[in-house]
RNA sequence: GGCCGAGUGGCGGAAUUGGCAGACGCUCUGGACUUAAAAUCCAGUGGGGGGUAACCCCCGUGCGGGUUCGAGUCCCGCCUCGGCUACCA
């Protein structure tokens, strides 16, 4: 009977699995605690793709040979479960979206547990539920009641916020503006990414070249009232911190890309004259600068740069189309093409812009600033390469060392003044020094007055020391990190928990107060439809009444009915994983305490930057507030590399290259799905999948229980090789070698290699006509965490009762890992000429003298002249020789 | 354009501090078993050359240099592919 028969293994153990709550954890670990998660999925209605089990099997493998090595491990699972799809799919059926949700995280979590991975149940969450998302608001409520201080970097209480006594004197609703000012949850009207299509604004990642991620429709530009989260306040703490994790260089380096920290100064140009003819007046203001005030005084433009060392070099400056000075700097005679040009590039979307950006444009204003190094005047400009959201919104521009400035230069015949002198070696040093070329790079300064022969960074230091000392810069530090637009017009998503005040006519007064933690959660009203009306206001609009307002003593209040980004959910998730149930707490102090940081987190590359961060900004907002004690979740981090088609294409329907896990069960087993995914290659890279290759660890699977059952026989019996001796030493060696490498290469994540040993050792005790019962189990309890059922099933057919999941994972023992002989190769001027066998342990004298005695190598020899000779003990011998004379 | 990653047989991949390149698997070829097939088992499988044979020699880790007794691994200069990002001053 017994053929090796994944389809009666494995419902059998996964049922057994559940019945005992095999992998249920308790709420406190018990020894040394271990806490694995996934990236958890979004439910989609196509279900698992081959993509999931990849970074779950992984994890799987971990945390189940963790257990086995006695340590307290949580390993959860859930669903990301808002987001558009469910919301489109509403859209067309009139169906409620929850339920299209529901149906998809059932087959997701059938598929999940089809493949035998090791979660406890018991913590599974989706952040639709209404228990879970009421501590989404709740913490919602956190960023609102937030200030960041900047002196101690730290988040704080906002009535912990000094409030300044103008401000104070002015009364109340100043108080209660300032304050809002400063929360790390505010609203602003901003220029937003609306999509008519979708019927929806979007975030900036969201769009893609102008178009819209999903569904790839046009994005217009338009203002409107949004919530924002204040992510930049902590963009030193986001990067800086990234030194202490475990993670790959490469994903730190994408994060400090997105942060984009970078060093330079702040310049005040003086634009008391506007014209060419300075007068006396510009000396004069020069001279009562003392200090560099914070906010720039009406009379100067400020620039950002991050190359003081140029500023001599600056001959015309560029504001961007919506700085507030644009229409003061504007003379009478450009009035009509400046403003005709400021109006073109606010109706510009973002792919006018970028489709465009070869091509430089932009308007002289009539104005002139004057440089504050050489007083020189400066024309300015307007152009919209300049961005508005970066630095001061204003530049200097220096064309013979900035590509930007330099192509605007050409166009728009702008003189180009070289500062930065190439190495005298440069091959296009004269035409750099002419201005014909630009050069970026790092030199020595010129035509730069006292400064003349200064190396850049020298100089840097030097001009930004003078510019302190003279009150007309500082030094300044700029992040190309934005803040986070956190509101969505969309229904199904966490609704905020906000409310508007209305006066006695039901406008809103601009005053917005909390709903109180005691009245959350704030769930989604009843709809009648889905359908979003095509304007930007959010279809949570059409909520009833009764949803829709509130009246608390006596206050007419409308709720914000923007709806939360699907980021939101993914957030915090891994907190509510430890404490599920917690009707009292996100979760409870002590367990957070006792199993965070997060031991390992794999998951996608494609969450390496926005997902990553934002959920490292919450939980340090979550840290300064005190619900959390660590200062970052995710102390190691793994990115499985994606898994392709077996045409070297990225999976998709459209290319027809899709694999479905159902089938790869039906047709080889969950244990032959998990193994071949890991068998594949290194966890981390892409690697193409192929039908062959699960066939090739199916065979594995089969030899394995054919090394341990006797599938020739009628009824179930161990294979007749399998016996009670002891092993003997060549057996002992492979078993603990097996041993050996399985353990490193699993605390390694090197799957690809672990099974690559298990694999050698199949072949050689296949071989043996006598298997000792004990290194057939040491084997299936290695196998285990990759291929769970089979295991659980030879486990039991050696004739133990229990599961195997909390048995001691094997010891190897060094001694018997030694041989006491080796063979090592005898070089001849680096090439191998003969291969001689020695004593384990033989000094370089002995090996050396046994390969000279080598027939071969000596016959070698006598032709030659030995001038040296390397001796590598246990490794090689390689005698480096020259012709005899 | 910028940043990151990767180039090793027909394919996926393996190779402590630099130390026998190609572990393990797939594919393919031959053989055993079988009436036959499937399944299984055994052997071979980087390229070229020499030998009746056991064996032996040469070349070979994207390309060109370098360091070294010795380089897939380290250094310099390129090429190709993949991912992310894109006017951030």
């Amino acid at each position: 009977m017994p053929r090796y028969n994944p389809a009666a293994i494995e419902p059998k153990w996964q049922a057994f699995w559940d019945k005992h709550q095999t992998f249920t954890t308790e709420a406190m670990p018990q020894g040394e605690k271990m806490y694995v998660l996934d990236m958890f999925p979004y439910p989609s209605g196509d279900g698992l793709h081959v993509g999931h089990p990849e970074g779950y099997t992984a994890t799987d493998i971990v945390c189940r040979a963790a257990r086995m090595q006695g340590k307290s491990v949580v390993h959860p699972m859930g669903f990301d479960a808002f987001g558009l799809p469910a919301e489109e799919h509403a859209i067309k059926t009139g169906e409620h979206p929850r339920i299209q949700t529901e149906q998809n995280i059932d087959t997701f979590r059938r598929q999940l547990k089809m493949l035998g991975f090791s979660y406890d149940w018991s913590r599974e969450l989706a952040t639709t539920d209404v228990e879970y998302f009421r501590w989404t608001q709740w913490i919602f409520l956190q960023l609102f009641d937030t200030w960041f201080d900047d002196q101690q970097q730290k988040g704080r209480p906002i009535a912990e916020l000094p409030i300044p006594v103008e401000v104070q004197t002015a009364g109340d609703d100043a108080v209660g503006e300032y304050q809002d000012d400063h929360r790390l949850a505010y609203q602003t009207k901003a220029p937003v990414n609306w999509c008519p299509a979708l019927g929806t604004v979007l975030a900036n990642e969201e769009v893609i070249d102008g178009k819209s991620e999903r569904g790839d429709h046009p994005v217009v530009r338009m203002p409107l009232r949004q919530w924002m989260l204040r992510i930049t306040a902590y963009a030193s703490r986001l990067e800086a911190d990234l030194e202490s994790l475990d993670w790959s260089e490469g994903v730190k380096a994408l994060q400090r890309n997105w942060i984009g920290r970078s060093t330079g100064a702040e310049v005040d140009f003086w634009i008391g004259a506007r014209s060419e003819e300075l007068g006396a007046s510009f000396e004069e203001w020069k001279q009562q600068r003392e200090n560099f005030p914070r906010k720039p005084d009406g009379d100067v433009l400020r620039v950002y740069t991050t190359r003081p060392d140029t500023l001599f070099g600056a001959t015309y400056m560029v504001i961007a189309p919506e700085h507030p000075f644009v229409e003061q700097l504007t003379t009478a005679d450009k009035a009509a093409a400046v403003k005709a040009y400021c109006e073109q590039a606010a109706a510009k979307s973002d792919m006018d812009r970028t489709e465009l950006a070869k091509e430089k444009t932009g308007v002289f204003t009539g104005s002139y600033a004057t440089n504050p190094v050489n007083g020189q005047p400066t024309p300015i400009w307007v152009a919209d390469y300049v961005l508005i959201s970066y630095g001061t919104g204003a530049i200097m521009a220096v064309p013979a060392h900035d590509e930007r400035d330099f192509e605007f230069a050409k166009q728009f015949q702008i003189p180009i003044q070289a500062v930065v002198d190439p190495s005298e070696t440069a091959s296009d040093r004269d035409a750099v020094l002419a201005g014909e070329q630009v050069f970026t790079g790092l030199g020595a300064a010129v035509n730069s007055g006292e400064f003349d022969g200064l190396s850049t960074s020298e100089f840097k230091t030097k001009i930004t020391e003078w510019l302190t000392e003279n009150g007309l810069g500082k030094q300044a530090v700029n992040y190309k990190l934005r803040d986070w637009l956190f509101s969505r017009q969309r229904f199904w998503g966490e609704p905020f928990p906000v409310l508007h005040e209305l006066d006695a006519n039901g406008k809103p007064t601009g005053h917005v107060r909390a709903v109180p933690e005691d009245q959350l959660p704030v769930d989604l009203p009843h709809l009648e439809d889905f359908k979003p009306h095509g304007r930007p206001e959010p279809p949570l609009d059409k909520a009833p009444d009764d949803w829709l307002f509130q009246t608390i003593d006596g206050v007419r209040y409308k709720r914000e009915t923007n709806t939360m980004p699907q980021w939101a959910g993914s957030c915090w998730y891994y907190l509510r994983f430890l404490d599920p149930k917690n009707s009292k707490a996100l979760v409870d102090p002590e367990i957070e305490k006792a199993w965070m940081p997060i031991d390992l987190y794999v998951g996608g590359a494609e969450h390496a930057v926005l997902h990553l961060l934002y959920a490292r900004f919450w939980h340090k907002v979550l840290y300064d507030r005190g619900v959390v004690s660590t200062a970052e979740p995710f102390q190691k981090l793994v990115n499985q590399g994606m898994i392709l088609g077996s045409n070297n294409e990225k999976m998709s329907k459209s290319r027809g290259n899709v694999v479905n896990p159902d089938d790869v069960v039906k047709e080889y087993g969950a244990d032959s799905l998990r193994l071949y995914e890991m068998f594949m290659g290194p966890l981390e890279q892409v690697k193409p999948w192929s039908m062959e290759g699960v066939n090739g660890v199916y065979n594995f699977l089969g030899r394995v229980w054919r090394m341990i059952v006797d599938d020739n026989a009628e009824n179930f019996c161990l294979n007749p090789a399998v016996c009670d001796d002891e092993p003997t030493d060549e057996q002992n060696r492979v078993v603990h070698k097996t041993i050996k490498a399985v353990t490193d290469d699993i605390a390694k994540l090197s799957f690809n290699t672990a099974i690559a040993r298990m694999m050698e050792f199949t072949n050689f005790f296949t071989k043996q006509d006598r298997r000792p019962r004990a290194a057939m189990e040491s084997l299936v309890l290695l196998l285990s965490p990759f291929a769970p059922h089979i295991a659980e099933e030879l486990w039991r057919s050696l004739g133990h009762e229990k599961s195997l999941a909390y048995e001691p994972w094997p010891k190897y023992d060094e001694s018997l890992l030694k041989e006491s002989e080796v063979e090592i190769p005898v070089q001849i001027k680096g090439k191998v000429r003969g291969k001689i066998r020695v004593p384990a342990d033989a000094d370089q004298a002995t090996i050396e003298e046994t390969a000279r005695k080598d027939e071969k190598i000596s016959e070698q020899l006598k032709l030659k002249a030995v001038v040296k000779v390397v001796v590598v003990p246990g490794r090689l011998v390689n005698f480096v020789t020259k012709e005899k004379d």
